[in-house]
DNA sequence: TATTATTGCTATAATCCATAGCATTCTTGA
DNA sequence: TCAAGAATGCTATGGATTATAGCAATAATA
């Protein structure tokens, strides 16, 4: 508050959501991977474990695509999680496998969802409830409309 | 609506902003990024001129502060908008450059608005107007709540 | 004037994401 | 039955973004 502010300069993008979306999920990104650092575990790899506690039996792809995660990108994470005891793989498929969170994996989902909860506090804390939500509202509604053309 | 859509799975983060947030900026930027390829410009680099646009006679680590950019990161953007002609050095200090954009860089900033309004459109337009600002609002009311801990 | 801070910049590494391609396996349709 | 196509897990790889460390030059400050 007292710190010596630089004069501010003008946002010419202040109106675009594009970019207010960006910044928040940036600072909101970065301070989750501090907060999950202590886990060893990158937002990315916490959100995968989250998804397979939340999803036993599924196999890597389909969690993959739920995330937007290519096939090539989540097979080094689910390989993590496995060798760190995190997830175990059953056979499905002679070409896949089935995924689900070990007794060790859902303890660290616990402590991430714990985490996670903290996180929010901290950065949208200033926000009252409602505002909260409706944000969180508005934001699936987004996602609804991006993900009818653009994403996959 | 008639794709041969799989079950969807559950998701746990569905009620965490910060998932959401990152999941519509992501996809938000693919979108402008694949927009903006014509211009042979990356979101970021879009930024920065329209940020230098607006701040005639700025230097180059004040702009990138504005926009989180750190001084190392911002240099090669500077360099390649001058090597385009898009924007213009003058001496401000000793140590530092007075930016500004050329009459071709006010035309290219004109085209990037127009895109990025576009694409807004494009990604947001199944929002109503009034959905739009109070999500523009509440985004920008997050940014100040965030800034004023974990951001720089 | 000596110390500290700031700036632009380079070099470099880490991370994340995307494409291409491969071998295996499943699915299908003739 | 079996050939063609699709799906899966995976590797290799390149591009883009971001972070750190450090340097030389300059400005600001005590």
């Amino acid at each position: 508050m007292s710190e010596t502010r630089e004069k501010a300069l003008v946002e010419p993008l202040e109106q675009f959501l594009g970019y207010q979306l960006r910044r928040v999920s940036a600072a909101s990104m970065a301070h989750l991977a501090s907060a999950l650092s202590g886990q060893s575990l990158s937002p990315v790899a916490g959100t995968v474990l989250l998804m397979i506690e939340a999803n036993p039996g599924e196999t890597q792809a389909r969690i993959g695509r739920a995330l937007a995660i290519q096939r090539a990108n989540i097979a080094p994470l689910i390989a993590r999680l496995e060798s760190d005891g995190l997830i175990a793989r059953t056979v499905s498929d002679g070409r896949s496998y089935g995924l689900a969170c070990t007794a060790k994996g859902a303890e660290v989902a616990q402590t991430i969802r714990r985490i996670m909860a903290d996180h929010e506090n901290d950065l949208f804390g200033a926000l009252s409830e409602s505002e909260q939500e409706q944000l969180l509202d508005l934001l699936i509604k987004a996602r609804g409309a991006v993900g009818s053309q653009g994403d996959g």
